[in-house]
DNA sequence: TTATTTATTTTAGTACCTAAAGTAAATAAA
DNA sequence: TTTATTTACTTTAGGTACTAAAATAAATAA
């Protein structure tokens, strides 16, 4: 008789297993057993399948003898061609493109100049088609399959409807973008925010794996940030949760983007910064309302350097940034806050005020336990977050459609 | 052989039953098998097991017929006396103790002054044994078990580690409370903040069921909050999320009880507007930091009836509790924000600039379609949320307690 | 060469669930 | 009044998935 449909443990446990091979490299069947609470008897009926799916093989033993005595272990690994996801990038002036295999590890990436803010919704999903296209075409010959397209963009996306809601990087609004992607490549398409992908590569990182809410600010152009509740991005009832750069600094603070006044983004971003600067500082020429990364570089060497004009700018920065994290701080109470995004490179003109301003707005019993700390920045990480987030979304898909595939 | 640590479907569908009994009434099998997507078969079964065990029982047919053609349904309903939980709330000068049956409903209630700040620690725990010894022995008598006490607290506290962090109502901090009681009466004693109590029994109610996040400002003395997300109450690392009262609305704003200043709290309390009052109008004699339900009527009224002093106070309020909702839209973007607690008897008065502070801060996008409303205040709610968490928390335990029971 | 150790696979047995068949208890129709 | 129909509940038969224990495999140590 057919499957109980509340019974879903073959399912969850062959997930678990392809999940912690792709955490942790090869692993042996005993040991798969032991990291997901399953007899190895469970395990290899599991990896059984898998073999005969094609999502895993049997690594040979390695001729420099296993340590210890007994049987030695098969490690068994996950076929990194089995399946791929393309990510892209979607920021102001510049889109990327990655390819990642199944267990995640980059295997293309490429960069493009697009003047983003001039595209409308129907240029975006041409260009896209053509891009992707291409990829698939050039990139992905070994891979037995595309399990997932992932966006991840600026701004406020609804992953549910797959829709871009607002986006710093783009002038139009509301465009239902994952439904025709997903159309024309047959396959899921995740679109997310790009904070939540950089929190997610962050969060499998060593040093931050005993942190199940961990809040990230991205700080740069624009200032973004991610949730992690548990591990998951908190997206809220459409998606524009976590808006910590238009959460408020001052009632009658300084002109945002957004069109309001006191926003934290309106004092710490690259363009707040540069603004703020340009009228009294000699620095390079360019649009001073969309700074550079040479521009900003300037602008940050002075401050670091001793400039006091610039040092003021960047320290009333920081004591927004630390007054808005005190808000974070009394609001979800995190195990950790990481400060990361290309406007990292101005933190420590910024950190000391930051921190004042945390401890003046908030009682030690609010001010918690939590962990502030800033980290390194690099580009790609938003891509290899992606990546790892649609293959997380398409495992069972991939697993389903093996199945299929090997019965037909 | 034993039965799988993974496979735990007969519990988790028996627990099904047992709350939607609980949550629907009395309830035939096949709906109950409907319901939770269970076949009927199986809920014989499940009904057969929890009958022996003396947790529910048939009801007879009614007298008058059942509409329809066919074998009328058998429905079954919880015992409400196979067990009791004992809820008591703590606030400032005061403390409730309720019983609660196994269905959910209140069986007893009472109040005590007390005066919570003169407390130690030692004192608390030496008065809530009294009370609840008092309680087991007159009004337990029925039960069939005491399935466990719930500690209802304004303030901080650790659900986790059954610590009292710091609550307004409490001149000490850092009390581990749960552990003594449970030792004391061989339960389970569930810590648990007053405002996560409230938004759960709101989270219930018909009206509000479709919004799996939920933020609940609770008004009064002090400004507590609640957010749950998917119906779970958000708690955050140490148990001080969602500390809206103490999250800011200006950098140098006024004075607050916790001695930072520009807490919302500072502007939109109780204290905060009986202070604010205080000084200019003619309001009954009394302790004006810790303002009585009288006097705090007594400004209301003059700010309704149209006293312009007392309407700026109030205004003045609403802007800030709006300008903090914003935060908290950015942040948390909630299907729904509910405001309540005995503070709301001046909500009127704060309404116009509370929204309007709300679209000042906040461009449409990031406003979304979250609903603001305000919910009529009931001091028993509290303790109606207590038992129903409560009763979520042990029914595992009634579940295998009367198990063993039955077997031994 | 044999004993020991450890890993994997096979076997036997259990828990749980569902579909379908059977039984129960009512109303509607002949 | 009897029979058909309808709906609810129970029993039976069959299937999936898991585990423990036994068997097998493959190494090292003695």
């Amino acid at each position: 008789m057919a499957l109980t449909s509340t019974d879903t443990s073959r399912y969850d446990n062959t997930l678990a297993v392809i999940r912690t091979l792709r955490d942790q490299g090869p692993v042996a069947r005993v040991d798969l057993g032991a990291l997901n609470g399953i007899s190895s008897a469970t395990v290899t009926s599991i990896s059984a399948e898998l073999l005969q799916q094609g999502l895993i093989t049997e690594r040979p033993p390695e001729t420099p003898r296993p340590t210890g005595r007994g049987r030695p272990k098969t490690l068994i690994e996950l076929d990194p061609n089995a399946a791929c996801v393309v990510c892209i990038k979607l920021s102001i002036n510049e889109i990327q493109l990655v390819v990642g295999d199944f267990l995640g590890q980059v295997r293309h990436s490429e960069y493009h100049a697009v003047p983003t803010l001039m595209l409308s919704a129907e240029d975006l999903e041409t260009l896209l088609e053509e891009k992707i296209s291409a990829i698939c075409a050039q990139q992905l010959k070994g891979f037995q399959r595309l399990a997932g397209i992932c966006l991840a963009v600026q701004g406020v996306v609804s992953s549910q409807s797959g829709t871009i809601i607002w986006s710093p990087a783009l002038s139009f609004r509301n465009a239902p973008i994952s439904a025709r992607l997903a159309e024309r490549f047959h396959c899921s398409v995740l679109l997310e925010n790009d904070a939540n992908c950089i929190a997610s590569v962050l969060a499998a990182q060593p040093a931050y794996v005993d942190c199940p809410n961990l809040v990230v600010i991205m700080l740069g152009y624009g200032i973004g940030m991610s949730v992690l509740i548990n591990g998951v991005p908190y997206l809220g009832a459409n998606g524009s949760a976590a808006e910590f750069g238009h959460s408020k600094y001052h009632p009658d603070g300084a002109l945002c983007a957004c069109g309001r006044r006191g926003c934290i983004e309106a004092y710490a971003s690259d363009y707040a910064l540069y603004r703020a600067a340009a009228e009294h500082l000699e620095l390079p020429a360019g649009d001073s309302a969309h700074p550079s990364e040479q521009q900003m570089q300037a602008l940050t060497q002075l401050a670091l350097q001793g400039d006091l004009l610039a040092q003021r700018i960047y320290a009333e920065a920081g004591r927004a940034l630390g007054y808005g994290i005190a808000n974070v701080l009394a609001l979800f109470n995190p195990d950790l806050v990481l400060i990361t995004g290309s406007g990292v490179r101005g933190f420590d003109a910024m950190q000391a005020t930051m921190h004042h301003a945390i401890d003046e707005a908030l009682v030690a019993e609010l001010r918690g336990t939590t962990r502030i700390e800033s980290c390194a920045w690099d580009r790609d990480m938003t891509c290899m977050g992606g990546i790892a987030m649609a293959l997380h979304a398409t495992d069972g898909e991939t697993l389903s459609e093996s199945q299929a595939s090997f019965v037909s």
